[in-house]
DNA sequence: CTGAAAGCGCTTACAG
DNA sequence: CTGAAAGCGCTTACAG
């Protein structure tokens, strides 16, 4: 009798749940965990004795002594992009419906604060991981590798196809911004860029290339490696205005920066899509009431952060994925800013 | 010799470091966590041998047998909102300086989703708690008194003086906003508000007492439960301007709804400030870039974040915290719109 | 289908 | 200042 309860928390025991029921801890060990093959009536006793007392399983306990957690790592590059805040909640809602927990970290973009964490959130020995584009550092890929747990990548594509991925074609999204704005009779183009992370670069190559394809002059380049903001695409759009007046299109790589862009425009008076059309990206919340109302690539970033979630629990459930990269597209949303 | 390997992760054990180090694992467990009794040479043996060995604790056997964790429970209302994000921030470059880790929960404003929260992150065995606000609900104030963990409320500051708590007057913030816009000639008021937590409520009552003390009508109010959003800023001020057209000021509870109207302004053609001033809250990023530059009220949440891990550590540490409720105060910044 | 034994990798509490 | 013993609350691997 003397120690069924928690010392720290005061919380029931497997050992308490098991006296209730009548059964041995293991037996009540894997009803709870819904072994199949224990008798469905001690299921019943047990799951209700667990259910009188209050239990709820020390993770500690069980990650020790199955050298396995119901932890899913999920690394994201930044907190402050709603972007993958969006994301994330997705992954989030997924998880937990089956009793998976998710443990979050970022990295401002930084690859080697990612393989830190990597190293970091491995020890707490979880079942699987969740990460952001193919950015990783060498040595990240060979921690990745060594320890064989299941993993995919959201946002980019993997071109090795071995590596389960779900996400878009970056390259071809600024391929798609390309031929809008030239089907809009634009001619002189530029592509304004922050952070300039794997992804932005894609899509200001494809980008640029179907500029080149159909026969226009390259994009003129505003790149910064500072997070994007409203505040900069102020001043690049400023920038811009004084070095190039006669480009009449703008892809930012971010809507924020189209944000920023507008807000300047307006205080210029420059006339927005009459003298220069603007494009934004990812479609945030306020692109559909900025004025005038923005132009944007809708990126399905919820529907990536489930179906990745969904995939990487297919996989610990020993399912092979089909095809590894999956691309699920984007939406180019016009509006009144092109 | 045999099983000195992590199984799972092949990672080395304590026991593995002892052995190189030549001494017993207790003694290897308490060099690393610097316990004071331990002779200096044997520390620097074990540092040592852990750094060469690549050693890293195992967090679920120090869990499990101590029964305190170095998590932090961070709980905020809301990921999608970046007032909480640089709050969290902050939180997390403190806690990581000292060893701790944040364990981060959000629950939509839902204060029974906070309470289950609070029940399940309790099996993680923290070692203390940051908390939002004071919406707890009956029974996880029960939780948290019931296991005597230190916590530090943020955002709001406790009236009853013994909870730690770190934030500033909610009330004052809108009673002060109320003096600005009276102070430029104002006399018709509203006051936009969403989501309508706690917090907001505050915010509204300040302002209102504040308009009733100078003898002025009271505000009119357009409350909406839902997110404050810039869609829902749109929307409210096309209400507002067909119901009260004559109102020459507005308070909006947070940045984002100011952003809407001001979006929304601009497409009616109601010129701001000239025929109504608008005054924002958070000063969120963009304020200061919109057209025209909003005015708005600064809120330190990276410092309420950073102060608040700040007091935990304390109380970790033993230490009494004077005064409990500790006001750090905002920052009204007045720009174009009012 | 069920259970007794052993053990996960640490730390606590007690000796010395 | 150091260590041998015990144990944290679970699950694994082996019997039956």
């Amino acid at each position: 009798m003397a120690k069924t309860r928690n010392r720290a928390t005061g919380l029931p025991t497997l050992a308490e749940v098991a006296e209730r029921a009548g059964v041995s801890p293991i037996t009540a060990s894997r009803a709870l965990r819904s072994v199949p093959t224990v008798d469905p009536d001690l299921v019943d006793r047990v799951r209700q004795a667990a259910r009188s007392l209050g239990y709820v399983p020390n993770p500690a306990a069980r990650t020790l002594a199955s050298a396995r957690s119901r932890t899913v790592v999920v690394l994201i590059p930044a907190l402050s992009n709603h972007l993958f805040i969006e994301m994330f909640e997705a992954i989030e809602t997924v998880l937990r419906a089956r009793g998976f927990e998710p443990l979050l970290g970022h990295y401002q973009y930084d690859a080697l604060e990612e393989e830190r964490l990597i190293r970091t959130f491995l020890t707490y020995q979880p079942c699987g991981l969740l990460l952001t584009g193919f950015d990783q550092t060498p040595a990240a890929t060979r921690l990745l590798t060594d320890c064989g747990l299941p993993r995919v990548h959201m946002m980019e594509l993997s071109e090795e196809t071995e590596i389960p991925s779900v996400g878009f074609s970056q390259d071809e999204a600024g391929t798609a911004v390309a031929w809008h704005l030239i089907s809009r009779g634009r001619r002189r183009f530029a592509f304004l860029g922050a952070q300039l992370d794997r992804r932005v670069l894609q899509r200001r190559d494809g980008f640029q290339r179907a500029l080149l394809e159909a026969g226009m002059q390259p994009a003129v380049e505003f790149l910064s490696p500072a997070p994007s903001s409203i505040a900069l695409g102020c001043q690049q759009f400023r920038s811009l205005r004084r070095d190039y007046p006669d480009i009449d299109a703008i892809f930012f790589c971010n809507d924020d920066l189209a944000f920023g862009a507008s807000f300047e425009a307006a205080r210029m008076g420059v006339p927005v899509p009459r003298q220069i059309a603007f494009v934004g990206f990812n479609d945030l919340p306020g692109a559909n009431e900025l004025v005038p109302r923005l132009t944007s690539v809708r990126t399905p970033r919820a529907e990536i952060g489930r179906v990745a979630a969904r995939r990487l629990l297919a996989l610990l459930d020993g399912e092979t994925l089909s095809p590894p990269a999956l691309d699920i597209g984007f939406e180019l949303m016009p509006r009144q800013s092109s």
